[in-house]
DNA sequence: CCTCTATGTAACTATTGGGTTAGTTGAACT
DNA sequence: AGTTCAACTAACCCAATAGTTACATAGAGG
């Protein structure tokens, strides 16, 4: 027990071997989803045996459901650290739009994992109390935000916290989730530096354009 | 071949066993995205046996390719009916709003499929000309509509249609596909009526400021 | 240095599921 | 009424896949 961090690696490590697991999950549901997956690529990627899979999270649908919750407790604490109390209304609603867009843009695999959730009907975010509390943290830290600013006379009054993330998420998510087929609708490449930052520039204008006076 | 139409029903129709696979594919699609759907289940949903399906669509991803297509040929057909061009251009735009979610709202196949196509990163829709076709139509309304608005002193100018179809479908396509992660994150019921009616308004409102002087 | 258990491997099972084969039959046209 | 062919059925094949069993061993604690 003593400084495990410390001594050399061992050839058996199981908090080493969970980690390289859900790694791999991640990348796997990301890449498939949940029915795509294969079990087999997943220990094959960890460079471990599938009997360790099963022994560490019991079944497939049980590791989905950690990896899932992983996903949704990092970008909410991420949302934590951005410490938006302490900006002007204005720069820190820009800071919370370019910071949702960055996060969908460097996470993709957030998306293709909270798809396939829905595919499934949330039935195993259902499950997760940790994900419900640490949700309502962000809903407050708008709503918080949007007081503020409605307070300095800067946003308009009355704008609901939840409509307005949803908003936000929205205009990021569709356009990243669905960048492929938008390629071909749209005749563009949406994924250049150009695009990416044109569109960018367009969803902070949204937003300033819908909760500014 | 005389009057095919006005003939009793014939036992053998291959032209409704046709469309009675693809109805059932689209419903079995929907629901499990291309991966999860069972060509065995379409087969049985259909009323029809399997070696029909193999018959007629070749093979399953085929048969999605052809569910898909007639998917996007669908809404681009029906939003050329809109004929936004006899309409005053802030009533035209309101009435392209509520139509995009109007239709998602009552087409949620089309929404599930679309997001399977992108987890399979576009490659059927890479091959269908005629979707390129006919999307290339919606960008030219929307940019009709934003030009006709702006020249009346309505709009503002120098908006990229590309980027407001993007956004109006947006706005809508989150809400519906994520609605149930939604309505766990959010802690509401995302579907009620009132619920349906407040968001659409909320839309409305936030593409107006968008787009409006 | 011995023992016991958590960590690990590999081979196996049972089932599912896309696709196929072999054969049957309704009806359109002579 | 007979011929033909497309429409149709049922039973089959086999590769893939979630999950298991049997067995091996590193290394922590006595």
């Amino acid at each position: 027990m003593v400084a495990a961090k410390t001594r050399k690696p061992r050839i058996r490590d199981a908090e080493a071997t969970q980690k390289r697991i859900l790694a791999a999950a991640k990348q796997e549901f990301a890449k498939k989803g949940l029915g795509g997956a294969r079990v087999d690529d997943i220990a094959a990627r960890a460079k471990a045996n599938k009997r360790m899979i099963y022994h560490y999270f019991d079944s497939k649908e049980s590791l989905f459901q950690r990896v899932l919750e992983d996903a949704y407790v990092d970008i909410r604490t991420a949302e934590q650290k951005l410490e938006l109390d302490h900006l002007d209304p204005k720069d820190a609603l820009e800071k919370l739009v370019r910071f949702t867009w960055k996060y969908y843009l460097d996470n993709p695999e957030f998306l293709t994992m909270v798809n396939s959730e829905n595919l499934h009907k949330a039935r195993h975010l259902k499950k997760s109390k940790v994900v419900q509390d640490i949700s309502r943290r962000l809903v407050t830290m708008v709503d918080t935000l949007l007081e503020r600013g409605a307070k300095q006379g800067l946003f308009r009054d009355g704008i609901d916290p939840v409509q307005l993330n949803i908003t936000i998420a929205a205009i990021g998510y569709y356009y990243f989730t669905n960048r492929f087929t938008g390629a071909i609708i749209y005749e563009r490449d949406l994924m250049s530096r150009e695009a990416l930052d044109t569109r960018l520039q367009f969803n902070i204008d949204t937003i300033m354009r819908l909760v500014c006076k």
